[in-house]
DNA sequence: CGCGCAATTGAGTTATATCAAATACGGTGG
DNA sequence: CCACCGTATTTGATATAACTCAATTGCGCG
């Protein structure tokens, strides 16, 4: 596997300053003086599909906010199951659980190109004693992921199968800014619904026949939202 | 239904600083100078199973932390389908989402005896302007609650209907301080585990049966958690 | 062009939902 | 204290949905 890609331009927060996403990432509520508080590099990374920002029960000690790009959390159980339990996007943060010490709850896995800083914990830590302007981002984000998790289980955990694929096709489409969205492997979609592969394919099928599905080069694809919601939701 | 008794004899921070759990609650990390900062009276609140702290949709101003009882809060769809996603117990925080000025997610509906305290909002956010010694706490708790929900996908909406609710009970059991522990409804096993009431109670029997759960009372069992968790995990 | 993986499709099996009935249980009032 | 009522639970029969297994098709990439 392709080694990460670390551009190691971004010395301190010069280029944190001009970032042009910066008001979608952690540091959106930085102050000038506060970027002058960030003495350390941070790393701009790039992974390609099928690399891992982490692994379950790895011990991390940074936090990566994420650039572009689309990343699953996967948790693994003792008995070999495994469920993807989150989807992660441009704004979101990965590795949270370090900033409490704890070591990773899942793998992070990319599901397309991705382009992540990485912020490490010590860093976040200073920046928090530091200047209460970090609080609110990491509260908003945390507040993100557990709307998104009580989502998960309402919405994709529940109800029969089609159901299921149709309302992650949703949100799948919801979450995307064009017209197109990111379509995961069937067996993907199974792991976030708990189903099986099979089933998956059997609903997205029949939605592609009916013409509320169409595939469009290989990852993307477009819904019928309305119709979609109406009729399967 | 009985109105919640308020007991308004906590003015300030006077009996906060001499809690009982204060180990366990939120303002655990904070010095005797951060509890002078307190000026507005906090209500000591009791409410009876089945009474509600807030509903889903409802504008709340105030965050409560648990002192004893069990909480759930539940989820409803606009398709009528509901879901409990998460169980609340003593140091736990129900409401946090009113921190990033959001109405509920949920209805948290007291499953037993509940005592809570109710903290305003505005006296966390004041709180967290004043001193660096809430952060933690509030972390630690959006953080215990984020790996809760990915528990609660992983472990008891993945797999057959029996292993759920074998999940459960074992779940119910570790989190209990005696050597038995609170029983919900099947109605409510099989909101938490997206299966019908019929599967939860065909399942919770068949343990019966086996000698692997015993009930005690009305809300009260035992497991032998041992061998329920060789056979059905 | 063909190889390999992903996706689709179908047939058969199993698990769960559904519907209906019977039983247990707790709480109430006589 | 006991009888009764309403609700929760258990149980069984049947229908339906999902899983499993196997074979086929489609597709991207070398």
């Amino acid at each position: 596997m392709q080694i990460d890609k670390i551009d190691r331009a971004w010395r301190g927060a010069e280029r944190c300053k001009h970032c042009a996403i910066r008001h979608l990432v952690l540091f959106s509520d930085l102050t000038h003086e506060d970027f002058d508080r960030i003495h350390q590099p941070i790393d701009d990374m790039e992974f390609e599909p099928g690399q891992r920002l982490y692994y379950q029960g790895e011990n991390i000690s940074s936090v990566y906010t994420i650039r572009a790009g689309l990343i699953k959390l996967v948790q693994h159980l003792p008995n070999g199951d495994r469920r993807i339990v989150r989807l992660l996007s441009q704004g979101d943060l990965a590795g949270l659980e370090s900033l409490n010490g704890q070591v990773a709850d899942h793998d992070a896995v990319c599901l397309d190109l991705v382009q992540v800083c990485r912020l490490p914990v010590s860093l976040i830590q200073r920046l928090q004693k530091e200047t209460p302007n970090l609080h609110q981002g990491l509260i908003n984000r945390w507040q993100k992921a557990l709307s998104g998790a009580d989502n998960w289980i309402t919405r994709l955990s529940t109800g029969k199968a089609r159901q299921r694929v149709a309302r992650l096709l949703l949100l799948l489409d919801q979450a995307s800014t064009d017209d197109f969205f990111f379509l995961p492997t069937r067996e993907d979609m199974g792991a976030m619904l708990g189903i099986t592969t099979e089933s998956t394919s059997k609903a997205t099928a029949e939605f592609r026949r009916l013409g509320l599905l169409k595939k469009l080069g290989q990852n993307r694809a477009w819904i019928d939202a309305e119709a979609l919601q109406q009729q399967f939701c």
